[in-house]
DNA sequence: CAGTGAGCGAGCTTCCGCTTGACTT
């Protein structure tokens, strides 16, 4: 038995650390917190001082029956959890849950996985720090209260089944009032003019601007006009230095954005791959929000770019975490080993790997110099009211970290046009070759991405690094929010040319509006935004949290008591809770559209249980009124009444096949065809309200024949059994249940006897589900 | 899985932050 037990985090951390002491160390995980807030009573006594009951969830048992019994036997244990709020709970947890003696028991924290630094840990034991546990118990109990107490509003007054709590509902606040910024968005023109020169000289040709841009077509006109059959000369050249400097080395959210820029991929995606990377040894922890690099690290990255580049690419660089929040336990995500410029692994491990290590080698790298030019060109023209064009232009003289990397932004405007520039010298005339004035427009706020809308949270100081994946896929699980791409609409736009004595107009189109994996709000997401913030706008609020993250800093520091700050907040929401429960309206959304033209019935939308839906009223009380959803990509809030009107052309009856009708509707997965019991979907190719009976009848046909290839086999002792081809190879079926076959036998699927089957069923079924089983939606 | 939207009532849902897991219908 080891005479010391240390206690940290995570598996991959105690591997790496029992390296570093001696055979007299035991280093175990404990795998994160350990106990959470039971689910009877919300996990709070309230009238009894915001008393916790907290309980050893299932699937931590079998950890801390183990690190019990280690405890045990130890003579010291080391508790080496995180050095922030979350990680003095667990250590106090711990330390509460395994029984341990005062005397016995050690705190010890260290900010990066190096042996210096663990020994140093070692050495300058602490005991645990009561005031920082209480901030972190503050924490949790507020946010079970707000969750717990929030979410059972909506499901009366919403919808069963939502949530709501102090990150997910302000994430989601964000996107909606993005998507109102852009509907209520009213696109501004103006003409940019740009001319192409010709230096005679060096025989090059170069662009520039006009600084001004004209309003009206009227004014672009006059321009050209007064620049037709002027000369151009330069009037000045400047010449400035100038410099970039890197980035600092990656945070979990600059990574998850980075990787969504550069290698497009989503929040948890990165966070998926840099976990294997971690558990390699590949990379340091990729959750954290510091951009701290250890001492070690400095040391071996000026080597690596010394070895590699040269010395004068070399600098070594502190970085200071900006983002308030940021409680720092771990470093910067960066490489494990600088000399490792790429690592084994599939194709998206490499590029992540590479993304980091260029990332953090070049935060080390020396400032790329550069030299930055403008030409002044004027214009001999009396009857010009404008003086010069500009031509801007940048060469680098020194490439500094530009040689290994350059951070990508989330600017969409790519028109910067700096090229390279001839060496010209005041007074040289230049040559016009053309003069174009183009409509340009100006642009909404862009919609977010995972990526950005993380960036924004972080900005707020919501959220952690371990929650950003996961609250975005909570927003999107719930239905408030949905990731999708949108085709853009056509937009048309002037172009006015001037080209020799020539000048020419002429109406083009361009595409607009198209978006790639963006979020957008869903009605429901609007619909309890909308609620949240009529009635408990402190909690939706967005610096909401910023002030309660005051309040626990005052808890950390002994200022304050956790239980009076509880009080405080907890009095007036609970009586909002019960005032919105006693007052509030059911929500449904409801908007009047118009009137049916032929009929004049009102035309109306609004949430039903099973979505949005438009409905025309009722002819008379006998009557009953007509229903249509409304289709994936509509909105209640922006549809119009002529879109309502289309909604009611479905269903529609086609013709016959083999006697009986058949039927062409719009249903949650696309436009389908129904015909007798059975439902066929209609290619993207074809459009619903036109599609006929003859292509119809080749749609179920062709249906019907990938059916019938579909079918492997049917038991005679069972009808109901089925082995049939799907997308991961051949599976059984019986009635509504799927059951996996072994890959062994994907080969000879036909030949799988019925005694067989029974038993890959059984083992199937009792296999434990993954993911998708435990998931609950 | 493919059109539902009445009303009743039982029993269910839900938070944020630490960690990784065994899996893919």
């Amino acid at each position: 038995m080891a005479k010391n037990l240390v206690i940290v985090e995570s598996p991959a951390k105690a591997k790496t650390i029992e390296g570093f002491l001696g055979s007299e160390f035991t280093v175990k995980s404990c795998y994160g917190h350990i106990r959470d807030l039971a689910k009877e009573h919300n996990g709070v006594d309230i009238e009894n001082g915001f008393k916790p009951i907290y309980e050893v969830p299932d699937d931590k048992k079998q950890v801390v029956s183990e690190l019990k019994k280690l405890a045990k036997s130890a003579e010291t244990v080391w508790l080496a959890s995180d050095e922030d709020r979350e990680g003095e709970a667990i250590s106090w947890h711990l330390a509460e849950v395994l029984n341990l003696d005062h005397s016995k028991t050690k705190r010890i924290v260290f900010h990066e996985i190096t042996k210096p630094a663990i020994l140093k840990a070692i050495a300058n034991p602490r005991i645990i720090n009561q005031d920082l546990v209480n901030a972190q118990q503050a924490r949790r109990i507020l946010d079970r209260i707000v969750g717990f107490e929030l979410s059972p509003v909506l499901w009366k007054k919403v919808k069963p089944s939502l949530s709501a709590g102090r990150v997910q509902s302000v994430a989601v606040r964000l996107i909606v009032e993005r998507e109102r910024e852009i509907t209520d968005f009213n696109a501004d023109s103006s003409f940019r003019v740009v001319a192409v020169f010709h230096d005679k000289k060096e025989n090059k040709h170069f662009k520039a601007e006009l600084p001004k841009r004209f309003k009206t077509e009227a004014e672009a006109n006059a321009f050209l006009e007064a620049c037709r059959g002027a000369g151009f000369h330069v009037d000045k050249v400047e010449t400035k230095p100038g410099k970039r400097t890197p980035a600092a080395p990656f945070t979990t959210s600059t990574l998850q954005q980075e990787a969504s820029r550069k290698l497009g991929f989503s929040v948890a995606q990165t966070m998926a791959v840099a976990q294997k990377l971690y558990e390699a040894g590949h990379i340091t922890y990729m959750r954290t929000d510091s951009v701290n690099l250890s001492e070690l690290a400095l040391e071996a990255a000026k080597e690596e770019i010394e070895k590699a580049y040269g010395k004068e690419f070399s600098k070594t660089r502190k970085y200071n975490t900006k983002t308030a929040s940021a409680q720092e336990a771990h470093e910067a995500i960066r490489p494990t080993y600088f000399n490792k410029h790429s690592i084994a692994g599939d194709g998206s491990d490499k590029r992540l790997y590479d993304l980091i290590w260029k990332r953090a080698i070049a935060s080390q790298m020396s400032d790329a110099a550069l030299e930055k030019t403008v030409i002044h060109i004027a214009i001999d023209s009396a009857a010009s009211t404008e003086k010069e064009f500009l031509a801007s232009g940048e060469v680098i003289k020194f490439e500094g970290f530009l040689k290994v990397y350059l951070e990508g932004t989330d600017d969409e405007n790519e028109d910067a046009d700096d090229g390279l520039l001839p060496d010209v010298k005041a007074g040289d005339s230049l040559e016009m070759e053309q003069i174009t004035a183009t409509e340009k427009f100006t642009r909404a706020a862009p919609r977010y991405t995972e990526a950005s809308l993380v960036k924004k949270l972080e900005e707020l100081g919501i959220g952690r690094p371990s929650t950003y994946a996961p609250t975005i896929s909570t927003i999107q699980k719930r239905g408030y929010v949905v990731k999708e791409d949108r085709v853009g609409r056509e937009r048309k736009y002037q172009e006015i040319i001037l080209s020799g004595n020539e000048i020419s107009t002429s109406t083009l189109t361009e595409n607009t509006g198209a978006e790639k994996s963006k979020l957008f709000p869903t009605d429901i997401g609007s619909l309890v935004n909308d609620f949240l913030i009529e009635h408990f706008d402190g909690i939706m609020d967005y610096s909401f949290t910023a002030n309660v993250e005051k309040e626990f800093d005052e808890i950390a520091e002994g200022l304050k008591s956790w239980t009076s700050m509880l009080q405080k907040f907890y009095g007036p929401f609970h009586k909002t809770v019960d005032k919105t429960i006693d007052e509030a309206d059911r929500v449904t959304g409801e908007r009047e559209l118009g009137v049916h033209p032929e009929s004049g019935l009102p035309i109306t939308v609004r949430m039903g249980r099973y979505g949005p839906f438009a409905q025309i009223a009722a002819k008379s009380e006998d009557d009953k009124p007509t229903y249509a959803s409304l289709r994936a990509g509509q909105s209640m809030e922006t549809l119009t009444l002529e879109e309502a009107l289309d909604l009611f052309k479905m269903p529609r009856m086609i013709g016959e096949f083999e006697g009986t009708e058949m039927k062409v509707a719009i249903g949650r997965f696309g436009p389908y065809i129904q015909h007798q019991k059975a439902f066929y979907s209609i290619p993207k190719e074809d459009d619903p309200y036109q599609i006929n009976q003859d292509r119809a009848i080749e749609v179920i046909l062709a249906k019907r024949k990938a059916d019938s290839e579909k079918l492997i086999k049917v038991f005679n002792e069972d009808q109901e059994l089925q082995v049939l081809n799907g997308r991961w190879g051949p599976y059984l079926k019986k009635g509504k249940d799927n059951f996996k076959i072994p890959k062994t036998r994907h080969e000879d699927a036909a030949k799988i006897t019925f005694e067989e089957a029974l038993d890959m069923m059984e083992k199937s079924a009792a296999a434990p589900k993954g993911r998708r089983g435990k998931a609950k939606k």
